[in-house]
RNA sequence: GCCGAAGUGGCGGAAUGGCAUACGCGGCGGUCUCAAAAACCGUUAGGUUCACGCCUGUGUGGGUUCGACUCCCACCUUCGGCACCA
């Protein structure tokens, strides 16, 4: 018999909607815990990624739940951002519509899959209510000198007309579209993420909990490089500062290199024959498109200056030249070579016959300049290098920067690769920049009673480029709030991971309106004991997250320093090997899958394919196999319900071994679980427990223990499988949701054996098994293996050098 | 190049240093049926043997150990991130 999913789930909808099961109610006197899954995009549709990240979180907040934790379930849409636009000048209607409707979409999918969120904290950052914080947080940024704005070449995609984030460029191309991203010069908004770059690397040390491949991600985004700037002297007494993480091979830095954007180039060209030939260069490099400039396997190019600077260490005159590997983002802009032991100075100094020498020598070998065919970047000892000849590089490179802070050749320096945070976006629906541009008072932030600056509706998007706010006269004019003069308001609005970069804050108290949250609903409930998401956000939301929860706690609106305790970010939903995608036509719709099997096979079949963090390749005959095991347990419950619990029949064996059993499932689930959310082995194990009681003749299947094994499974799978779960749990006879019952329980005396099977080594190789009661000794066992007649065979006639007892477990006989 | 992760049956994947391949999918055989589907039962790493068995097997090569998928060393491959970062 097979059971009626659709009638089910939806009574169990309805059933939990009505007596919100899910509502989470601040209170101290119980322990909390908040399980969040990255909110998404309303997009309108749930696609498999999202099915696989909400079912791992509601498995959690289900689990928990059961456990007694008071737990908090939210859920919210991150509803600003560009396709509201782009759908709105497809369709011509309004994009604030247009992600309404598809939020309730969205809600209604997320309905159907049985996840248990307390809807009554949902939150839309589109609304008013909410970006008014948005506005609020930035107004505190530019009271502290955090928001600033900047005139400088920033990264522009030709496509989304807007600027972009560092963070938002992903190998030269836009995030989102993924159009080569471009330079333009434009003064833009920013928030100084840089004044946190040492907190944000150094906390990631407190992120125990967190997926190392992430960990790595953040500290290579971050980038710190330790070295020291160095003072070169230019042949006109001018100083040009150079930046070196290899401060121990100074003595074998014999050019210095620009980069062609560098200032002092055009200086020291000029009336120089080599003026024309450098100009060239640099003109060439300046059309060069980034991804050209950027690429690693590039030729390097250059050209001398015709200009010298004196080695500050050994006062040679060297030259200096420009070169295309040089950029002007980083460091100085300009560099120290060192051919002998920097790669890449190497193959420039071979390709134009510049002068090289080695300054530190590997163990057993000597290296001599001519000879060599690549840069030695190993460590070794100096040569070279007056006073420190025999020092080892690692040691030379403290005592060298120690000596040039000393004799003020140079500055001990930390450089970062992490850049301040470009927040500007020349696009509508978004979070207005509350800033106001006075002609006598210069940039006025908006005061706080007058938040929110609202985002003016019905305003005509037409995908031209320019800011669409720009063209709202009633907007733009304003007065200034400090002079009360005549004033225009700043018409960009926000990079939307502004508005994810505290919502998790927000769901602790999302009715507030005095604040952003109220901070004794934060106390108890921040941190995020365990938040879900894909790997896409290692380094963009998840640090935006971190570095605006260190700026909250800096103001006093916090006490803790990082935001989510635990994550997990779970794996792609692949189909054959690939990223499913609308181009390769291999996308799996949720939608069908929902029709044919049911929410509870649909979560069931997703969680078990894959362990959570691992990538899952769909598959469609997987479906089936959780299919049928969920009908194998309703038919253990049919069967219970008819037989009505009559025969006490004595403890068979098989009753005995499903006792076990059961007690031993429960520790199983309990510490996959507890131990890293392994739900496939979980589940797994449900499994193991379901065909044990098949074993069972008809007349066990009646019996108490068989009943209570029963009952345990329902209870156990009820996370994974809530609705037919839930059902299931009625029909064993219980009126009280299987949620409000305590998670089982097992005890140790119950998963003990009467006698224990050891396995028989014979020098490391498996050669039989006995029997042997628990309560034997190690003479008993000793006794026992060797009375037995295949161990025997397998040592007839050696002589036996050690026997190895492993309690309950295993004989190694060594012969 | 640097950083990180991972290599186990036909497939997804299990294994606190102790029976490798749990659980599931697929395959094969059977029960039921007029038949099929569903369901249920059995079987399923490779080689070898009539058979009991035996041998070989966790990317490759070494090492530690009574015993290694697991620990150590070297290497290969795949995936992901960063990438002319000085």
């Amino acid at each position: 018999m097979e059971f009626d999913f659709k009638k089910i789930e939806e009574k169990w909808q309805k059933a939990w909607n009505k007596e919100k099961a899910a509502r989470a109610v601040t209170d101290p006197s119980r322990p909390k815990y908040y399980v969040l899954e990255m909110f998404p995009y309303p997009s309108g549709r749930i696609h498999m990624g999202h099915v696989r990240n909400y079912t791992i979180g509601d498995v959690i907040a289900r689990y928990k739940t059961m456990q007694g934790f008071n737990v908090l379930h939210p859920m919210g849409f991150d509803a600003f951002g560009q396709p509201a636009e782009n759908a709105a000048i497809k369709n011509n209607s309004d994009p604030e519509d247009w992600t309404l409707q598809c939020i309730d979409w969205m809600k209604k999918e997320m309905f159907r899959m049985g996840y248990s969120y307390d809807w009554e904290r949902e939150v839309s950052t589109c609304l008013s209510d909410y970006y008014k914080w948005n506005q609020w947080i930035f107004l505190k940024m530019l009271e502290k000198g955090l928001a600033y704005r900047k005139a400088s070449s920033v990264n522009w995609c030709p496509s989304c007309l807007t600027t972009l984030a560092n963070e938002e460029v992903v190998q030269g191309g836009c995030w989102r579209c993924h159009t080569p991203v471009v330079d333009k010069e434009l003064e833009q908004w920013y928030l100084k993420i840089t004044d946190y770059s040492e907190r944000l690397l150094e906390d990631l040390d407190i992120l125990k909990n967190w997926p190392v491949r992430v960990l790595a991600m953040q500290k290579n985004w971050i980038g710190k490089s330790t070295g020291v700037e160095i003072y070169f002297k230019l042949e006109d007494g001018r100083t040009l500062p150079v930046f070196t993480t290899r401060q121990d091979t100074i003595f074998g830095a014999t050019y210095v290199v620009l980069a062609p954007e560098h200032p002092v180039v055009k200086e020291l060209i000029r009336n120089k024959p080599q003026e024309k030939e450098v100009s060239s260069f640099i003109e060439k490099v300046a059309h060069e498109s980034r991804q050209v400039r950027e690429a690693a396997d590039v030729k390097k190019e250059g050209c001398f200056t015709g200009s010298y600077c004196l080695n500050p260490v050994t006062k040679e005159k060297i030259p200096v030249w420009v070169a295309d590997y040089v950029l002007m983002g980083y460091g100085t802009g300009a560099i120290m070579a060192v051919p002998t032991h920097d790669q890449r100075d190497f193959l420039f100094a071979k390709e134009h016959g510049l002068p090289m020498r080695v300054v530190i020598q590997p163990k057993g070998v000597t290296l001599s300049a001519d000879a060599m065919e690549s840069a030695f970047e190993e460590e070794g000892v100096l040569v070279n290098s007056n006073a420190f000849n025999g020092v080892g590089n690692e040691e030379a490179k403290e005592k060298i920067a120690q000596w040039m802070e000393e004799s003020r050749i140079g500055k001990k320096t930390i450089h970062w690769r992490l850049r301040d945070w470009l927040i500007s976006r020349q696009r509508y629906w978004g979070t207005p920049i509350p800033v106001i541009y006075c002609d006598t008072c210069g940039v006025v932030g908006v005061s706080e009673k007058d938040l929110p600056v609202r985002l003016p509706e019905k305003v005509k998007i037409t995908g031209e480029g320019g800011s669409p706010l720009n063209h709202v006269k009633n907007f733009v004019e304003t007065k200034c709030p400090k002079c009360g003069k005549k004033a225009r308001r700043e018409t960009d609005t926000m990079a939307t991971f502004i508005d994810s970069s505290w919502y998790f804050l927000r769901f602790c108290s999302p009715d507030e309106d005095q604040a952003p949250f109220k901070k004794e609903d934060v106390k108890y409930w921040m941190p995020v004991d365990q938040y879900i998401g894909g790997i896409e956000h290692a380094v963009l939301h998840l640090l935006y997250s971190r570095f605006f929860t260190k700026f909250l706690k800096d103001i006093g609106m916090l006490d803790f320093k990082e935001p989510f305790d635990r994550l997990l970010t779970q794996g792609m939903v692949l189909k054959d090997g690939e990223v499913m995608s609308k181009s390769k036509g291999n996308i799996v719709d949720p939608d069908g899958l929902l029709k044919e099997y049911g929410a509870d096979t649909l979560r069931l079949f997703i969680l078990f394919a894959a362990p959570p963090e691992a990538e899952l390749d769909w598959s469609d005959t997987g479906m089936d196999g959780a299919w049928r095991f969920l009908s194998r347990v309703w038919r253990l419950v049919e069967t219970c319900q008819e037989k009505k619990v009559t025969a006490l029949a004595s403890e068979s064996a098989g009753l005995k071994n499903v006792r076990r059993k059961m007690h031993e499932t429960v520790k199983k689930i309990t510490c996959d679980m507890d131990g890293g959310f392994k739900f496939n082995t979980a589940i797994s194990a449900v499994m193991e427990l379901v065909n044990e009681l098949y074993k069972l003749s008809s007349e066990e299947q009646g019996h108490p223990i068989a009943l209570e094994a029963v009952q345990a499974t329902v209870c156990l799978l009820a996370p994974f499988t809530p609705h037919v779960c839930e059902e299931m749990w009625q029909r064993l006879g219980s009126k009280e949701s299987v949620f409000k019952s305590h998670w089982p329980t097992f005890s140790e005396k119950e998963l003990q054996e009467d006698a224990a099977i050891y396995v028989i080594q014979v020098n490391g190789k498996v050669r039989s098994k006995i029997i042997v009661k628990l309560d034997a000794d190690d003479e008993e066992v000793k006794r026992l293996v060797l009375s037995d007649v295949k161990t025997q065979e397998w040592i007839k006639g050696a002589v036996v050098k050690k026997i190895l007892i492993v309690p309950k477990k295993l004989v190694s006989i060594v012969v």
